[in-house]
DNA sequence: AGCACGCCGACT
DNA sequence: GTCGGCGTGCTC
């Protein structure tokens, strides 16, 4: 059996495949698929004229007109006479067989209604609205009675455009006159006004434009890249480089033949920070721009790139892992940028991982996938390892950089009076990089002020009131925190318990307290803080990024925000404040996680040419995972990571499914728990096993209580099968939530 | 998801 | 007698 047998690519669809594309003539029955909580279609009768297989369409339901899409033809069995037409055809191009196939196989996957599956297929605003149409003004047949100097501009500035095309404003700005002079020469037809679509392609890439010279290694990938998609069918290959090797350029080379080979090209990304520079990049590239989506793209931008990407209006989208339901016309390549990212896997109203659903979409589009990671999950590395996926390592940074040199700083050896921690080595080091004009980054995986604050009369911890959560001190905003549902409230001054004033004190590090005592410590420094919270935007935050780039700061204090992609050519020092932070805990992926982000760290340093330096400030710098990363024996890492779980039966090596009941009452969702513990035999004759229920870790989020259970099963189990049966046999209350992640990320 | 229908308590 | 609570069930 082949080492991930269990897949995405590999599941059997279980439900009709939908019929060949085809036509429908008036009349006739054709099943429709709605977003409408259905388990099933619904059949309608073709409009007048036909309707083409996949063609989005308006159908009535009910007293509503709702949306949905021609699915195939029509399944009857029921009162003909009940049978009502489709109400209009909706003008976008139709759904293709091979998204109707992906949406089947993902909502099979991650057990997700089908009409979940189609509203994520269909995220754009003003689908059912007409055309949005506008004025467009080109050359007329006649010539002005009498010529004006403005007048001559106008007819200046058509005739050296041609056709139409101009708006009102573009007209009247390129020719320098007022909107009367255009309106006055449309009157007597020396300038043709008229309707066109509002929604336009977008300008054309040219993927023959010169890209930027590459090193060897660069070559050899980017040729590698280049065949596999010159084949034209499925295959994914992860593209592993250390930070600085220029993954990015080699990639985009795939983009390029992908291009040239006339299909399109999708891009993910982790983060819309990363997109803005992004976008500089393919321009450079391409010589144009690519389509952006994500949750900050407008609405009416929304639907011109819905409706382009559909109609192949659009050549390369770079977006978030909602992009991957794009309605693509032909595409023949998907890069997953940082493939390792947790914020592919989330809950858009589905729960997948847009990495897995890349591969899946790409083997039913006969596409090519690039995982790119400088650290690649460990998932990914066991399915190079077996030969699933194919596998290019580029080892050589860029230029004259290389990595940097990696030393624990051993905590318990350190003379560290309480409430600091920036030990005397650590501060020496930044001492000596600031004397060579140098930047040093103090790295700490922690918002805020402090993680806890305690009452030192009573001992109470604050809690937020609707999680079972600690409060988070932010000073920055003078308030209080909760980072499980957001919900903050002004500092208090008196205990809320014991209510004695002045008694309440922070209790360990976050990024603000962090740079507070850098402030103590490096008085002549010039300190800058990046946390995301402290920026309102992605632009205040790229431009905070860039002053500190140009020299701007002396010392960057962190979280993660700056282990993504930033460049900072003139940090040579990082000092990891706290590298134990994540290797306790009950999740299996802590090891992992913290592996790759302080890899991701370490790499920040020294992406010039200056040497670098990461020093691991740690309590524990025997503990196997602070070795790997000392040593950079990543193979060796992830062989002992593989073992590991191979030997605890958890993923990539056996399945597991996260359910988590909520309900508003904590006893409602256990009962629902030990119903469902209660009627495991699905589940134990496919050979599952199902653990809890047990409250989660996280007991109260948003005033609903969760309670967990996990199912686990050997590699070859159908597992999605099992659990569908087992869920349909128990009669669940109303007001409980059950929701089932296939292939948790972590455990909460 | 909506929106109906439908069957039991305090009002004109 | 009837307005309305939201429990159950249907939508081609």
């Amino acid at each position: 059996m082949s080492a991930l047998a269990d897949h995405p690519t590999d599941s059997q669809p279980a439900y009709a495949a939908p019929q060949p594309q085809g036509w429908y003539d008036e009349g006739t029955l054709v099943a429709v698929l709605t977003t409408q909580p259905l388990d099933r279609t619904l059949d309608y009768r073709a409009p007048e004229g036909g309707v083409a297989a996949g063609a989005f369409v308006q159908v009535p339901l009910g007293p509503r007109q709702v949306i949905g899409v021609v699915w195939g033809k029509g399944q009857g069995g029921f009162d003909l006479k009940k049978a009502r037409a489709i109400t209009r055809i909706l003008d976008v191009a139709p759904m293709r067989e091979e998204m109707q196939d992906f949406l089947i196989r993902a909502g099979e996957y991650t057990l997700t209604p089908l009409p979940t599956m189609l509203r994520l297929a269909t995220r754009a605003p003003g689908l059912s609205d007409p055309p949005s149409m506008r004025k467009v003004y080109g050359l007329g047949p006649a010539t002005p009675d009498r010529m004006t100097e403005a007048r001559t501009r106008v007819l200046a500035v058509l005739e050296d455009f041609g056709g139409a095309g101009f708006t009102l404003k573009e007209l009247a700005e390129a020719a320098e006159v007022s909107a009367s002079v255009i309106k006055g020469m449309v009157a007597q037809d020396a300038v043709l006004e008229l309707e066109a679509p509002r929604d336009t392609a977008y300008p054309r890439l040219d993927p023959s434009l010169p890209g930027k010279p590459l090193t060897d290694s660069q070559t050899r990938a980017a040729d590698q890249l280049r065949t596999a998609i010159q084949g034209g069918t499925y295959g994914t290959t992860l593209l592993r480089g250390v930070t600085g090797s220029g993954k990015t350029e080699v990639y985009l080379e795939a983009v390029a033949a992908c291009l040239a080979k006339g299909r399109q090209a999708l891009v993910l990304l982790p983060e819309i920070a990363l997109s803005a520079e992004f976008l500089t990049r393919v321009e450079q590239r391409f010589g144009a721009k690519p389509v952006e989506w994500h949750s900050g793209v407008t609405m009416t931008e929304r639907r011109r790139a819905w409706k382009m990407i559909g109609q192949g209006g659009a050549q390369l989208v770079v977006g978030a892992r909602s992009a991957l339901f794009l309605p693509f016309r032909d595409l023949g390549l998907i890069v997953v940028d940082e493939e390792h990212d947790s914020s592919y896997k989330q809950e858009d109203g589905a729960l997948y991982n847009a990495r897995d659903m890349s591969v899946l979409r790409a083997s039913l589009a006969g596409a090519q996938v690039v995982l790119a990671s400088a650290t690649p999950s460990l998932e990914t590395w066991v399915n190079a390892k077996a030969g699933k996926y194919a596998r290019i390592d580029m080892t050589d940074r860029f230029g004259a950089a290389v990595l940097p040199e990696m030393r624990a700083i051993d905590m318990r050896a350190e003379a560290l009076s309480p409430g600091r921690w920036i030990s005397p080595t650590l501060q020496q080091a930044v001492r000596d990089r600031m004397a060579a004009g140098e930047q040093a980054l103090l790295f700490l995986n922690r918002r805020g002020y402090a993680p806890v604050t305690i009452c030192r009369a009573c001992g109470h911890q604050v809690q937020c009131d609707h999680c079972d959560a600690r409060m988070v001190e932010h000073r920055f905003l003078k308030r209080l925190v909760c980072h499980q549902c957001g919900e903050s409230k002004p500092m208090p001054t008196e205990c809320p318990s014991c209510k004695v004033e002045g008694k309440l004190s922070a209790v360990g590090p976050g990024v603000e307290r962090l740079t507070e005592e850098a402030a103590e410590v490096f008085p002549e420094a010039r300190i800058a803080t990046l946390s995301s919270d402290l920026f309102g935007s992605a632009r205040a935050l790229k431009q905070a990024v860039g002053v500190i780039a140009n020299g701007g700061a002396d010392i960057v204090v962190g979280t993660q925000l700056v282990a993504k992609g930033h460049n900072f050519p003139l940090l040579t020092l990082v000092g990891v404040i706290d590298a134990d932070l994540g290797l306790h805990g009950s999740d299996m992926r802590a090891a992992e996680r913290t592996f790759q982000l302080m890899r991701q760290v370490s790499g920040r340093a020294g992406r010039a040419d200056r040497p670098g330096q990461a020093l691991l400030q740690t309590c524990q710098p025997d503990h196997p995972v602070i070795r790997a990363i000392l040593s950079g024996a990543e193979e060796d890492f992830w062989n002992a990571e593989a073992e590991g779980r191979a030997a605890a039966g958890m993923p990539p090596f056996g399945r597991m499914a996260g359910i988590i009941l909520s309900a508003e009452k904590e006893d409602v969702a256990m009962a629902a728990g030990v119903a469902l513990a209660r009627a495991d035999q699905p589940l134990r004759l496919a050979g599952a096993v199902v653990y809890g229920p047990a409250l989660a870790p996280i007991a109260r989020v948003r005033g609903w209580h969760r309670v967990r259970m996990l199912v686990k099963a050997p590699k070859g189990v159908a597992l999605q099968r099992a659990l569908g049966e087992w869920i349909a046999g128990v009669r669940l209350p109303k007001g409980l939530r059950l929701s089932v992640d296939v292939d948790p990320q972590s455990f909460y």
